[in-house]
DNA sequence: CAGGGATATGACCTTTGAGTAAGTTACCTC
DNA sequence: GAGGTAACTTACTCAAAGGTCATATCCCTG
């Protein structure tokens, strides 16, 4: 009588883990590893903790699952765009538009691939490193192919260069996810105009000297 | 006999809080918010776990004293710099410089700035409104000198565009602490050779077509 | 229809880290 | 030099969350 809800309900653990992970998916994309609670998710998909014990073993190893769903997801939609033909500025603009359109559905993937609470160690860091080299590979090409085409050879001005594109990507889809009822069409539009309004935006050949002279930072008011 | 290593030092309350926000700025900007430890940032401090609490109250005190002198610091270099007359992507590439001299001696405190997992209510929140306004809204300016130099209007692609710039600055500050020696005016340059490979990259007038027929995002493994 | 295995849970154990109580030492003042 | 106050510590409490145990129900097979 004291385990009064006990007992199977006929549910096949291939659907429970499904439904598990989909739950645990939207709460580490969406709070982060460190946030989420194991006994949250578990009430979210409708079910009690020891069950996701049974199924995924540890809290590191649901969020593994779910880091894997996720990555395999998006990587997948940019080695596709990636094997089109187009160059530069404009095979970005395609990846972003593949990334917005795959996203629509469950945008929170998103932040579980570059979720900064999650382990840095054991099986967690090794599938992020899998991911994020097939990821950085992608960017990596792509920008030497842009900096090629410009002759700029300096290789950190591409690492650079990548480091920046990935964090606008990740600025898109987060102002996108701040913006509901824009649709991937509209936001790939955007995009194309944002890069036409820095590329058309005159610059000077050289960059007038500055950083001369150097104020200490005050010493502000330590506390609140 | 019990408290052996108790008793005053002598080091007066306003040295002692410097020590000890010196070291807090230095583990909540590495570590973040949620993974740094009071008890870890005492012992960096060199003193104990309750000195930290007498002297600012909680854990959530400790980071938001943190929070208003790094925020504080780089609020006003970018207020200093936005002073200036320089417009568009040179005002953008001031900016960067100012940071990145800033950031020289203290580099976390950028960090500290943009911790996700700060607490999002009470005062810490209320702090952090206060500072993104005031930065944000140096971003809007600029971004709208720059927008209005090209004739783009739309008030969603400035805001887009903020976000993306803003983005950038976060991605070139975390390659540079990446990047040990680099000096902060090889950064400056290198932004500025980023621009113009940016600019430089051809981009067709009309973007084709792209997204039509989707594939459903395939079925992965779902455990590792 | 006996029993083994898969599905399921309430109650528990354990660890970690925020926060506190209470005592100790030094200095400063009268 | 008595006593008040500021500086400082050890040793504790407590809550939250990861993880486990013992048990309960169902279904399938012989």
């Amino acid at each position: 009588m004291s385990r009064a809800n006990a007992g199977t309900k006929g549910v096949p653990r291939a659907d429970r883990e499904l439904q598990i992970l989909r739950a645990a998916c939207e709460v580490f994309g969406t709070m982060g590893f460190a946030k989420a609670s194991v006994a949250g998710i578990a009430a979210d998909a409708g079910i009690s903790k020891p069950l996701v014990y049974q199924y995924f073993g540890s809290k590191e190893g649901l969020f593994l699952a779910s880091f894997n769903y996720g990555a395999e997801t998006l990587a997948a939609e940019m080695e596709r765009v990636a094997a089109d033909d187009s160059v530069g500025v404009e095979r970005g603009l395609h990846t972003l538009d593949g990334l917005f359109r795959t996203l629509e559905p469950q945008p929170w993937l998103w932040r579980l691939l570059f979720d900064p609470s999650a382990p840095d160690d054991g099986e967690v860091a090794a599938a992020r490193a899998v991911y994020t080299d097939r990821i950085t590979r992608l960017a990596v090409e792509g920008v030497g192919e842009l900096m090629r085409l410009v002759g700029d050879d300096d290789p950190l001005d591409a690492s650079a260069l990548t480091a920046v594109w990935m964090s606008a990507v990740d600025a898109l889809i987060t102002w996108w996810l701040d913006h509901p009822g824009v649709t991937p069409t509209q936001m790939t539009e955007r995009c194309h105009r944002l890069i036409i309004a820095i590329s058309g935006a005159a610059l000077p050949a050289e960059l007038p000297a500055e950083g001369g002279v150097r104020r200490q930072a005050e010493r502000s008011s330590l506390r609140a």
